[in-house]
RNA sequence: ACAACUUUU
């Protein structure tokens, strides 16, 4: 079972639904295997991560109709529906699952919140999701770096960059939580997009200094940012210099990143140019 | 270490 659901669980996360259900189906018919709680986890997951609510449905009530696994529904399962939902934007009907979740001593936790938040965030719901937040407290949920990033990024997206650095400023000071890569990570894109160069290395160095360790995702997300203006020769420059000295090794995205500020600003000659030499220079399938 | 949450093209 556990083989199956590692293969279920494998196709689920990168899309491959219709496979997915074939092995479902190929474990008990075939094989007489009975799908666990997690076998049922891992589909819902995929269904809802490919934005198939009615896949989600189905298979949640599947799973209820399932003898085997009725009474042993717990909070990972719960906590991929209210994805489902938020995926939807059907944030009241995720409230209520988390209501009905407290009723029926399947207790949310953490991640069920930051799954809600996040879908709030994300959709421009900040307000919403700040209240939310002060609420999780009151089903004995306690606030993490994730939560807070998420808010953290729905004020950047939506608030905009000042909001945001705010929020960053309280975050960084209280002390209930440390700022990680990805808190960074998500202010240095903002910061970098406003074109705000001072600050970026500021916040750049402070976050080495508070011993974080700069990712692909940190440097993508500058050199993206600076693309998008018209900085591209910038971006190039912070590439070069970072890749000479064996800081950083560009990868695709980095030079999707280029490619499209090159050929956005200095048109598609330049960029036919620059994908040759960086195929030569840094062995990058294209 | 069989399933759930946040950052880049």
């Amino acid at each position: 079972v556990v083989l199956y659901n590692t293969l279920i669980h494998g196709l689920s996360s990168c899309g491959r639904m219709v496979e997915a259900v074939a092995v479902f189906e190929d474990m008990q018919q075939n094989n007489g295997c009975s799908p666990s709680i997690a076998t049922y986890g891992a589909l819902i997951d995929g269904f809802s991560k490919s934005g198939d609510l009615r896949g989600a449905t189905e298979t949640w009530n599947k799973m209820m109709a399932d003898e085997g696994c009725v009474d042993m529904v717990n909070v990972v399962v719960y906590t991929s529906m209210v994805d489902v939902l938020c995926r939807h934007w059907m944030f009241d009907e995720a409230y209520a699952l988390i209501e009905r979740m407290r009723r029926s001593s399947c207790h949310p936790n953490t991640v069920t919140f930051n799954t809600l938040i996040g879908g709030l965030a994300g959709s421009g719901r900040t307000e919403r999701a700040r209240t939310i937040f002060e609420e999780m407290g009151r089903y004995g949920c306690i606030p993490n770096v994730t939560t807070y990033n998420e808010l953290l990024g729905g004020l950047l997206k939506s608030e905009g960059t000042k909001e945001g650095l705010e929020f960053f400023k309280e975050m960084d000071s209280n002390g209930i939580v440390k700022p990680d890569l990805v808190t960074y990570n998500s202010v240095l894109r903002s910061v970098s997009r406003s074109g705000m160069l001072v600050l970026v290395l500021q916040i750049f160095g402070k976050m080495v200094s508070s011993g974080i360790e700069p990712d692909n995702f940190t440097f993508n997300t500058v050199i993206d940012a600076y693309s998008r203006q018209r900085r591209v020769g910038f971006a190039i420059r912070i590439q070069d210099r970072l890749s000479c000295r064996g800081y950083w090794c560009p990868d695709i995205v980095a030079y999707n990143s280029l490619l499209w500020g090159i050929c956005r600003w200095f048109g598609p000659e330049k960029a036919g140019s620059y994908l040759e030499k960086m195929m030569v220079n840094h062995g990058t399938n294209p």
